[in-house]
DNA sequence: GGTTAAGTTAACTAAATGGTTAACTATCAA
DNA sequence: TTGATAGTTAACCATTTAGTTAACTTAACC
């Protein structure tokens, strides 16, 4: 069995898992399972929209890596991946961090008089 | 003038920030901005597209509240706004302390010899 | 004033999303 | 074996998205 990560490439896998997060049901989704694992039943059961609903957007974040679906009987148990999470958060860090230091640079070439004006 | 953190309700918001930053030519463009401020058509040269098309993804990049958009004399001067990177990973951050700390109590209950099974 | 440069808006298209209902599969229970 | 439970798959629909070309606006330049 391969996992999303093995098959996917980190840009597209980056997409699918900010699209994933674009969805505020999925986002719902997402947090409940931050409290810990659950059926896909018990995640729908907040929803007023129909199962099949639910279970493609649960197939969609586990397709995006965020979520790890495991047969329990006859029910599936969803587990949130954190990797997914950790990586997306590296994402932004990453990008927050290159504004500070461009802030920081910035400063020390007001500081020396210097007229920056962001070319290419 | 009224700025989008203002006017949409915080859910709303994550929700166009998570679907923007979901394709790669806007993270293209955000990661190009974290470098510094750029206008518009320098940020469209890496890519193959048109610049309507770029300017439409300027646009919903603006609406996310991720990049702020100035007249410059006859060009527009886009800045990114660190306000919504830092609150996307926020949400994300809160999601990863909650899994961490369910992972605790499930350390704990464990040593206790309890069965935890995730009920609603 | 006329032209070029920078960018947006409009109108269109193909594909993806988010939802529905209906039918199906698989497991547990009587 | 019969039936209920848990969930997926299929077929469909309306809306959104990501791109195109063509036309328009606005500011700088000669």
């Amino acid at each position: 069995m391969t996992t999303a990560t093995e098959t996917l490439q980190g840009d597209e896998e980056l997409s699918l898992v900010f699209s994933a997060l674009g969805n505020p049901t999925r986002r719902s989704i997402v947090r409940r399972l931050a409290l810990g694992p659950a059926t896909v039943s018990v995640l729908a059961e907040p929803f007023r929209m129909t199962l099949p609903a639910v279970s493609k957007h649960i197939s969609l974040l586990e397709r995006a890596g965020l979520v790890h679906l495991e047969r329990r009987g006859r029910s599936r148990l969803c587990t949130l991946r954190a990797e997914a999470i950790v990586e997306a958060e590296s994402w932004l860090e990453s990008c927050r961090v290159y504004w500070t230091d461009t802030l920081d640079s910035l400063a020390r070439h007001l500081e020396d008089g210097d007229a920056p004006q962001g070319g290419s």
